[in-house]
DNA sequence: TTGTACGCGTTATCAT
DNA sequence: ATGATAACGCGTACAA
């Protein structure tokens, strides 16, 4: 492989004028430049990338935390993410995590060894003081409101949405919600909770914990949510589900089991995926490639504040609720 | 930020007993060993994991293309690569090219440049020629058929299991049969569409263009597939499917408007996804997730010899055919 | 068993 | 405008 030392042969310039022409940089004659750039042409250099990071401290990798690539949910925030990459000559580093902290410490590490220039954590199972350690080795980014720590985020306000959706339906006249969640720890979710237990008392409805349905991330799932409204002697009569695939899946075993939707089960998902304009599902919208774009710019950004970015979300009404 | 000469002024060692107890290499006694433990462990040492790339000429990273990461078919390969990967002490790159050439070939540009260690293209859009220009760089790992050519790869023989389905169909008493696919170019489509032009020329059936629907890749592409075979005068009576996720969307808009399914359309789906089994949908089933983990254990196998790992495939009878 | 010294390929500094 | 030369941080012959 051949290197600068030998194009500055080649060339009969001196390396520091071929980095010069690589690089760009001013000061340097016509002449000269174009002797480096054929001796680059002959010899079909390239750079050797690790020798550059090592050199400038920088690598243009951005790490991503995922507990996992193959749900809507994080693979549309990785596709807004890996297309602002693109954009700005960078790559992602991807680490799937199934939410075990352990993977996301070494993803952390990475950061500390420097061979990512940022890291963007979509979704965590460790504790905030564990992330706090590492931010003074480069930019942490989360998408989970952060307003009053020091670290960027790119949010909704999972709050606010839920009691949008919640009131929605309390509109339409339903007394007896629950909702289909993928875990119930994490920030997101304990803010939805949270939501949800204050609609109640607001509302002076029950509060009904058989009314929470967890681990509802796929399609698939539906089908147990089904399942156990079957089994209850009082059902919920409306589901917030916090996925628009999982809404769908529980629309497609309903209609195999002669439920009626919104008859018997009004439904309200999120996210606005395609499949929920295909099946007509009401649903909150959240602009989920919009704010994986949003969270990567955050990730290369150099200013040295935090920034808060949040996310409005709009209510789409359509067929199932 | 100390580095290992840091350490060894405060361990009162050399370099290289630092970089020894670094890397777990023999030969240095147990108080000297300790010592440099001890300066680590004061110091919060990190090793700049760019200089050590430098050093060895290796990255312990993996680059991986696929068009698209939102669709199940990808995220299910990319599932098994990183789980495989983290197995190993590898972390993945990840490239979303939407099938531009230029993304393709920064891909294999990174492999020259030593960023990455191996190239694992599950699909692509470029001619073999250009990737066979980058094969002296490092390993290529493609995710089709190179039997003949001097690149691993682990595939699934698509002529052999299209085949296999449509004599399937045809058992089952179907004499106009489709199929749906994501786009008609690249090798592995094209295997698909040699077994359907042989299968009705081996039975005598008319080739019918109409049978063929491009373009369907996600759930919601279900649609525009019932939508044109209701416009048919003459419309197919069954329909090979090659992902589970558009035969359920195919199966949702057929039940709303009241097509029978398979009475009116057959489906025979491809992939065996969760959503297969669910709705119930006759699959061939491929183990993706599998297929991922081999990729990518070939990419990091410093075998010389191109290795060529075909996967055997299974049809699943439900009750869509 | 240990340490010196050099190589990895590039960028940056500084003198010319 | 140009070129030595010193970092960058680590691994590793080779000598001791």
């Amino acid at each position: 492989m051949t290197n600068i030392k030998d194009l500055a042969k080649m060339a009969g310039v001196s390396v520091t004028t071929v980095s010069r022409v690589l690089n760009n940089h001013p000061y340097v004659r016509e002449d000269k430049r174009n002797a480096v750039l054929e001796a680059i042409n002959r010899s079909n250099y390239q750079p050797n990338i690790n020798a550059v990071h090592l050199s400038t401290g920088k690598s243009f990798l951005v790490g991503v935390v995922v507990p996992y690539i193959d749900h809507p949910y994080f693979a549309l925030l990785i596709k807004g993410m890996a297309s602002e990459a693109l954009e700005n000559n960078y790559k992602l580093v991807l680490f799937q995590t199934n939410y075990l902290e352990t993977r996301e410490i070494e993803a952390l590490q990475m950061l500390k060894q420097k061979q990512i220039d940022a890291l963007i954590i979509c979704s965590r199972k460790c504790s905030w003081s564990t992330i706090e350690a590492y931010l003074l080795y480069g930019p942490i980014i989360l998408c989970e409101d952060t307003r009053g720590k020091r670290v960027s985020s790119t949010f909704v306000d999972h709050y606010k949405s839920f009691m949008i959706a919640l009131e929605h339906l309390y509109q339409k006249g339903h007394r007896k919600i629950g909702y289909c969640i993928g875990r119930k720890s994490g920030t997101n979710s304990r803010q939805r909770e949270l939501a949800f237990k204050d609609f109640v008392e607001n509302y002076h409805l029950p509060y009904e914990p058989a009314y929470i349905f967890e681990h509802c991330t796929h399609f698939e799932d539906g089908e147990q949510v089904i399942e156990r409204i079957q089994q209850m002697s009082n059902p919920p009569s409306a589901l917030l589900v916090t996925s628009d695939e999982v809404a769908a899946g529980i629309v497609t075993c309903a209609q195999n089991r002669n439920i009626s939707i919104p008859g018997d089960l009004a439904l309200l998902g999120f996210n606005n995926q395609p499949i929920a304009k295909m099946m007509n599902i009401t649903t909150i919208e959240i602009p989920l490639v919009d704010i994986g774009r949003k969270l990567f710019l955050q990730g290369i950004n150099i200013s040295k504040e935090a920034a808060y970015q949040e996310i409005p979300v709009t209510l789409i009404e359509r067929e199932t609720v």
